[in-house]
DNA sequence: CACAATTATATTGTACACAATTTAATTGTG
DNA sequence: CACAATTAAATTGTGTACAATATAATTGTG
């Protein structure tokens, strides 16, 4: 099989070798499946520790980057909406690590801000990531590289959506 | 930054260049979560056509490939469990795609069979593939490359869940 | 300024994901 | 054979993910 330059499927018709895109692409998206899911076990057990789930971290991970943001703005960075945001954000006022207040000058918005025990919550976060990163069994360049290609491909993916 | 040879991380303690790893971690993680979900939206509108959800449409791929299986065989292949399975089977048995029988040599185990319905919907998930393919932009190559960087992953991962 | 359109969040309902527990059947050991 | 241990599914409860709808506030237009 040569190597082409453009090889990339564009459409459902261009492509000279069906059968085997249809293999690797269904081989792909279940290994992203279950890619997933084993890393967001690997973090439970870490993150059971700090009484929080994989999805309330990575809210905290935009709050403690820059707090005092509205729902929307947190759904933009983490691709979710107010369905799942909503509920989670419920959570974590309950835990008492942040606060939710509408705006005064847009009481359609509601601003979250880390209260101080959410705040403090940071630093006991910081070797979640080492635990991790020792657990994927990649190497540092690795590591790099699969992030830019599953940057690439949600890119791709999300602009089909759109379309 | 010399590149090494093994630079594996395996403890937390034997990296020297922690926040990189860190940061690079993080991100890998949250891509991953991100592109998954992403992949799953994309199934979504496609999928909808048959009246199925990503993970129905998974457990069909098994089923399609051999049938008259158990529960937990299906669980083996899909990295899930009853919890997951027992639910999702019942909503393919409901709409006429499977049938769930308990085995008569073992009548703790349930027998998965498909049912003509479920077997003739095979010929209409074949372009599901091809239109996946198209959405993510990737080359041939890189479709098999990612993948198996994220096999690897996944076993790593697996593995170390289960010391 | 009235009011339709838009925007931000909340709510509802369905479907996983998964830990923990339960139930029922089977196997291993004395 | 009795019975504890194991195994296979099912059940229960919590937490997303997300579409669809509702609610309330704001903005744009005539």
């Amino acid at each position: 099989m040569k190597s082409k330059a453009m090889e990339n499927i564009t459409s459902p018709q261009d492509s000279d070798s069906t059968a085997k895109v249809l293999n690797v692409d269904l081989q792909l998206c279940f290994a992203l499946y279950s890619a997933s899911l084993s890393m967001t076990k690997t973090y439970k057990p870490l993150l059971a520790k700090l009484k929080l789930t994989y999805p309330q971290y990575l809210v905290l991970l935009v709050l403690w980057e820059k707090d005092g943001v509205t729902v929307n703005s947190i759904g933009e960075r983490l691709f979710s909406d107010s369905g799942t945001l909503t509920p989670l954000l419920k959570r974590l006022e309950k835990q008492g690590l942040i606060q939710r207040q509408r705006a005064t000058e847009d009481e359609r918005r509601v601003i979250i801000t880390l209260t101080e025990q959410g705040q403090l919550l940071q630093a006991q976060a910081a070797d979640v990531h080492t635990h991790i990163a020792c657990s994927t069994g990649c190497t540092l360049t690795e590591l790099k590289e699969l992030n830019s290609q599953l940057i690439l491909l949600r890119t791709s993916l999300i602009n089909k959506l759109a379309t």
